[in-house]
DNA sequence: GCAAAAGTGTTACAGTTACACCCATGG
DNA sequence: CCATGGGTGTAACTGTAACACTTTTGC
């Protein structure tokens, strides 16, 4: 007997730290999962596992790898699993019921099977995405200031990031503009907000370091 | 009924091209395939697929991407596609039975389903890694001079490339070593050969480009 | 001695990094 | 008026790209 399920491995900000979410394993915890039902495509799939731990019905979302050593196994048979990550817009996180486990990426418990080494590398295909492509603003909501954008970027590369030469290489790039707003209320100056260009190109080909 | 295969995607470089291995599909030609056998990993099941159809055990091997649409079934029901690429060294091809169906990647026949797109999706891959690991070492035999080592890379990238930069970068990164032999017999002066260091890091982390 | 491929350095330019102060608002 | 976070430019440096001639071998 041979089963496939979808690993999603979902991120996103939450009090200044990375956090993934987790639900109830057999005695560990573990990532969320559901096994590949007949007519959905895989991507689907991933997608309706998102929906059933979040509720919300989309996110950014990446397959990851395909893990299917002889160890994975359900009752009745042998088992694949193919790993997404996805990505959570913090806005999103606010509205949902709150009574979910998330944990932060660098403090996380012991999980079931392999499922720590999976948020590994899950992490670290995040971190170098996110030096070549425009994936840090499905973290964010739709209109955000250049300090939340610098935050984002800090927790998740683990980092801290000159301020100046930062907002210089993102306006140049192009890839984000001004919104007519401003995020009044907290305490200071209050902060123009930008937007993604979704006609920006979302990947910048990096300059070639080898040869 | 659920059905997972591999796929292989078998790259060489033969008469000073990058050149795909191909096997007869129904109506067009296909990459070779085999349908997961109990008791192998997918990694390994990729392997003997690859030893079907080469005769060649070892290779470098890489997942790619797994392919589960709706589209894709056999007679009996869904299946599901795992993906790798392999490389094989060039002094090994010359080993090989020589009745393989070799295509040049630029110049492919039309292939069932989306082999063609996985093809492309593949050399996407291979001219991505080349740019910041040492991938390349991978399609030339154990000894190399420099301007094989060069040409390799012009291939797969699609360019060419400085000499002088070429060698300097290349030796600089400290990922060959010289060896004590030359290669002599063809035409010119005879060029040193180098190997690839095994203790070297194979991946070189690429200079962040964003932001 | 000539054809063919191997080998070798320098200079101009572009991109990256480091760095400190003034500005607008709320209390 | 002061505390807080937002916003701005320049100079040194480092890495990259462009470029042409000499060397060694086989015939």
């Amino acid at each position: 007997m041979l089963d496939i399920e979808t690993l999603v491995i979902i991120f996103s900000l939450h009090q200044g730290q990375l956090q993934v979410l987790l639900c109830q394993g057999q005695g560990y915890p573990r990532l969320p999962g559901r096994l590949l039902q007949d007519g959905l495509t895989l991507e689907d799939n991933a997608l309706a596992c998102l929906k059933e731990h979040t509720s919300l019905p989309q996110a950014y979302l990446e397959q990851l790898y395909t893990y299917g050593d002889l160890q994975r196994r359900t009752q009745t048979g042998r088992l694949v699993s193919v790993a997404y990550f996805a990505l959570l817009a913090s806005d999103a996180i606010d509205q949902l019921p709150a009574q979910q486990q998330w944990h932060p990426v660098n403090d996380l418990p012991p999980l079931v099977h392999d499922h720590t080494d999976i948020v590994h590398y899950a992490l670290r295909r995040l971190r170098y995405k996110l030096e070549y492509s425009a994936v840090g603003f499905e973290l964010l909501p739709e209109a955000f200031s250049l300090s939340e954008l610098q935050r984002t970027y800090e927790i998740i590369l683990g980092e801290t990031l000159d301020k100046r030469n930062f907002r210089r290489r993102i306006l140049q790039a192009g890839i984000i503009e001004p919104t007519p707003h401003q995020r009044s209320g907290g305490e200071g100056r209050p902060a123009r907000l930008y937007r993604y260009r979704p006609d920006a190109i979302a990947e910048v080909k990096a300059r070639r370091l080898f040869p």
